[in-house]
DNA sequence: TTGAAAGCGCTAACAT
DNA sequence: ATGTTAGCGCTTTCAA
């Protein structure tokens, strides 16, 4: 029995059908010819008896159990994971999939998570979302082989499956775009020390912004560290304190970018009368609630979760399940705009 | 076929024992006496096989998917939900439980929640947890009577439901007492506004603890207002500004004491020499950002969400399932401190 | 256009 | 101490 006792049994004795032609008709099967008339009886019936079928034996008969499966570390640690999930659990239903999470320890080998995914397996899910808590490329564990899988705000070094990031350098080209075209020549960049891909993409995209307007890249204002509030205050007074100070920062993300606020507010700076300042990632928590609200880069969480369900389903529905050898897909990163940018002031 | 097509009677043949057989030993069946080396040939063919059963067919068997709903509101709004899901995936999975998630929009109406457990109903989950974004009391959606359910977070108004919420009356005993202890007498309170169980029980604890002490209120300090980080400047500002002013100020939550620190900061008075401030929610985000490092109150998310999986997991296992009208169980509220309190500054 | 029946992989009476 | 077997609720050939 399903949903409150009743099954498809009673549905088919309401109806006056056998529960073949019950089958047939609550799942349009497009096989079987079903006279109009019989199919509303059979409709009528399974709504008055408020029956829902058995999922469970649904999923053991089609060996199809309508669960999607997502890994992801840390899900406690940032607000990201939250809008994976959140992104992720909306599409599976749109597809009448359930999400089932389960969390993985960050541990110092990305092999470790095969035990994890092996849960998920032995579960039976259709398909298994294995979700990074920041971007960076991993070693996917070998038996997410066996199951169509994607991989979120990650991409996989042997490049076997497919994947979703954010497009790092898309949003840095934003931001800076921002701060040039209100005026700005002279831009710091406070960024991150890390060897992951964001690292290397802001740069770029930053490099790439100032080159694409023609303003000299002065590389005594690009410094970096692990990216932490005190950093952040740290490398903002640096330079802050040059004479010839930027009248801009880019910040690698809110944190630092919350350190450069206090730098600027000891150093009598007003943001962002007398310094702009733009950041990265849109933690509501920080960005909307500093004073004035922070100027950033929001990363596509949401999206990529939803995409991730979306392409899973694109593979449960043609082809074998296995997906062969893509590009990792890049969503946008769009710009938030609030309070902290300005015109420079006038020397 | 459970995973990777290995099947009980795979088990079985390897072993050279009946399906029967192998059932038993892998269940740990107590009502069955197997031979100790029978079992440990079984076991030894599982194990070779890598034999893991398939549970949707044991689900279809034994009725009981093993599957536990969680249905959270605004998954992504807070960090808390993470805690939430994080506890409870947690727990789950010690007892070899899966939880499965749904989000649910935050609508006018409980009620609307509804058809949000009914899609979880259908999935067959064993239980559901039910949690809000916030502590407050609620209608319980009425079909969760007719499964094992839990409240994370809230109380049901008819009481019919077990629940679980923090302890918020002890966890702002905690707060007061510290600050007390720092030898501060004149201390603010900078509260929230709504009507809920936070609001009136943080107040409760605040007046507790300076009455435990000897200390008079002064209802002057105690001002109320949307908790928001520009309320919780404004308030303080006000406090702030008086020729008495507090020389602590507790505040209903990490938000406010954002606002706090830089009414502090603009009246040159410095944390936590000249002001000492306690928050409540323990948002990392903020209260490990500031600087100085905030003062706290956690609120237990994670052991909520822990606690909840170990109800229904006692309601399923003895009884029939429904657990007949509890009073809400309350959790720690532990404090966590940083740098913002020290003892008053002299006069 | 509809129905009978086999069987998905497993558990648990009931036999032996 | 171990095995036989009848389903759990459903989908799906195959037959009528």
């Amino acid at each position: 029995m399903s949903v409150r006792g009743v099954g498809i049994k009673d549905v088919a004795e309401r109806a006056g059908v056998s529960v073949t032609t019950v089958s047939h008709v609550l799942n349009d099967n497009p096989h079987a010819r079903v006279a109009p008339e019989t199919r509303a009886r059979v409709r009528d019936a399974a709504a008055e008896l408020g029956y829902g079928p058995n999922r469970m034996a649904q999923a053991l008969r089609t060996n199809r159990s309508g669960l999607i499966g997502l890994l992801s570390e840390e899900i406690a640690t940032t607000p990201h994971a939250g809008r994976i999930i959140l992104g992720a659990q909306e599409a599976a239903r749109a597809h009448d999939l359930t999400l089932v999470i389960i969390n993985a320890e960050r541990g110092p080998d990305d092999l470790a998570h095969a035990a994890d995914v092996q849960v998920l397996i032995e579960r039976q899910v259709d398909a298994v979302l294995y979700a990074t808590m920041y971007h960076r490329q991993v070693h996917a564990p070998p038996n997410l082989d066996h199951v169509p899988a994607v991989l979120i705000d990650a991409t996989d070094r042997a490049g076997r499956l497919p994947a979703v990031v954010p497009d790092e350098r898309g949003g840095a080209v934003a931001a800076v775009t921002h701060l040039v075209d209100a005026g700005h020549t002279r831009i710091g960049f406070i960024n991150n020390d890390d060897d992951v891909p964001a690292t290397h993409e802001r740069l770029a995209g930053f490099r790439e912004t100032l080159a694409r307007h023609g303003i000299a890249v002065d590389d005594d204002l690009v410094l970096q560290a692990p990216s932490e509030v005190h950093t952040g205050y740290e490398l903002a007074r640096t330079l802050l304190s040059r004479p010839d100070r930027p009248t801009a920062l880019f910040c690698y993300n809110d944190r630092m970018a919350m350190g450069a606020y206090r730098a600027a507010n000891e150093l009598g700076l007003e943001v962002p009368r007398d310094l702009s300042v733009v950041g990265f990632d849109n933690q509501e928590l920080i960005a909307a609630n500093l004073h004035p609200g922070l100027t950033t880069v929001a990363l596509p969480h949401y999206e990529m979760g939803a995409w991730a369900v979306e392409t899973v389903v694109r593979l449960l529905e043609d082809g074998d399940g296995t997906d062969h050898r893509h590009d990792p897909v890049l969503l946008d990163c769009p710009l938030i705009v609030r309070g902290s940018v300005a015109a420079p002031p006038q020397p």
